[in-house]
Formats: C-alpha cells, structure tokens, sequence
DNA sequence: CGTTATGTTCGATG
DNA sequence: GCATCGAACATAAC
C-alpha cells in the first residue's frame, strides 16, 4: 500500500492519536521488523516517553520523541499505521505496538515483513543516510531543480520518477497514475523528452500526489474514490483506459509490473 | 501448485 | 562510473 499518500495518511493518524500522550507499554510482537536494533533497546527509549511531533519524509514516517531523538516507521510494502482503541481487538499482522496511558494504542502492522521500524538520533541525518532526495510534495522542490536532477540522466521516466535520491515518495502505483496523467510512455527516456514534457511530468506529480493524500487515505482507498479519469482503478488485468477505453497495456520495467495506455502515451 | 504483490538492496552483467 | 536485470527478503491471497 504505502507510497507518500498512504504514509501521509498515516501521519495523520498518528499526529491525531498518538501525540503527547505517555507510552505506558511498547509491544514487540516480531522483532525481525527492527532489524538490528533489539526489541529491549527499543522498548526502553520508548516506555514512559511521549511522541512529540509527527513529520513525513517520501515514505518514510518519523515521530519525535520528548526525551529525545526519533521513532522511525517504513512501510515497505504491505505495511500501515493504525490506531486501536482502549477496548478494540489488536489488528492482523501487528508486529510493534504503543499504548497509552488510559487511550488506546498505535499498531503498525506488516503482513510481509519488508519494512523496518528503528530509533535515530536526528531526523535530518536519517534521511541523509537513507540517502532520500527532496520530498515529492516540498514546495522548496520546484521545477528548475527536478529538472537539474534529471534532464542529464539516461533512464527510463518510470525509472526516475521512483528515484528515491532525486524526488523521495513515488512508487509503482503512483508512478503510472503519474505518467499516465502527463501521457509520457514510461519507457521513454528522460533526457528524449520535450522540456515543456518534463515539466508536464513534473507538475503532474505534484497534482496526482496531492489529491491523493488529500483524500486522507491510501492508494487502496484512493482507487475507491479516485477522481474521474484516474488510471488507478483499472490497472488491472482487462483494464482499459479511462479517457479513450483502450484496453491498457501491461508491460515489465525494472522488474515492476506496470499499467500504461498505447493510445493515450504511446507506449 | 504456481503466480503475483504498493519497496529496497545487493550482486552480476553490459 | 552508470545503467539494467534478476534475485532476495517473507508472506498472504488468488
């Protein structure tokens, strides 16, 4: 599920919920999603501190602790962020847990164990060791730097637009809602492309991205709902193409499967 | 049983 | 050095 409008989702839940509240008990139901760091270690920084502040970074999520440095939350792919009630039922697949005192809790859960939930010190060096470029929706990002970053590189768009190190929250999903919204074929190369067309590209991103986490929810969500014209709810097998009802074209790039319209990106 | 999956990383190869 | 490709990670669902 998690691309920057699901984890921005999920950084409204725990902004809404988890937020100066004393962590009275720190379940670890695997400790496999902490990596290195130990389920003792873990708890210990947490149990009786609070969550101060709630910021997002591309799919990264990191909550700020009172008595210092940062929880850090990836979603991997099957990864979410939900709260539980006082009196609710701990959700599937919950691998860390926070109660509060006298309210509930947070459950992060990963059905697939990619994904990872750790401790840093400092925020702004995590994403400069997760070597994470600018977040796709920071308005200090603009055009003239996506097109620095980009108009000198060989690879595919679909490619870039995933680039983690250049513009940080795009996944395989978001990707081809993008593309498909800037009718760029994905496999076209970016330094091929028109510069009016990277900055087609560009603001589309911003546009898809936007929307989508406005609707406060993830992508499996989003595609319930999504705005008309949206490739989302038919990249399927025996989709067709939203504006044009071409029978969409499923194709392999990267090792990812994608969606594209023949007729609409030229694909 | 085989296939596929929203992310990331690592090694081999071109 | 750069880019691409496949595999790996771990697991459920179809």
């Amino acid at each position: 599920m998690p691309e920057l409008p699901d984890v921005e989702g999920f950084r409204r839940v725990l902004a809404k919920n988890g937020l100066r509240k004393a962590i009275v008990r720190v379940v670890v139901r695997d400790a496999r999603i902490l990596g290195k760091l130990s389920a003792r270690t873990f708890a210990a920084r947490l149990q009786g501190a609070r969550l101060v502040a709630a910021r997002r970074h591309g799919k990264h999520l990191m909550a700020k602790i009172d008595r210092g440095g940062w929880l850090t939350l990836h979603f991997g792919l099957t990864g979410a962020l939900q709260f539980v009630p006082a009196s609710g039922e701990e959700p599937a697949f919950t691998r860390v847990r926070l109660d509060f005192a006298g309210d509930g809790g947070l459950a992060y859960t990963n059905k697939r164990m990619i994904g990872r939930v750790g401790l840093v010190e400092d925020a702004a060096d995590f994403i400069t060791a997760e070597g994470l470029g600018p977040d796709a929706l920071d308005k200090r990002f603009d055009f003239a730097a996506f097109d620095a970053a980009v108009s000198r590189s060989k690879r595919d768009v679909k490619a870039v637009l995933m680039d983690q190190a250049i513009m940080a929250g795009i996944g395989n999903i978001y990707s081809d809602e993008i593309l498909f919204q800037a009718r760029i074929d994905p496999a076209e190369r970016i330094d091929k492309l028109a510069p009016g067309q990277r900055k087609r590209l560009f603001l589309k991103a911003r546009a898809v991205l936007k929307a989508a986490s406005a609707h406060g929810a993830g992508s499996e969500r989003f595609a319930e709902r999504t705005p008309k014209g949206s490739l989302l709810p038919e990249r399927r097998k025996g989709g067709i193409c939203p504006s044009c009802r071409s029978p969409l074209k499923i194709f392999k790039l990267g090792g990812r499967t994608g969606y594209c319209c023949p007729r609409c990106q030229g694909c």
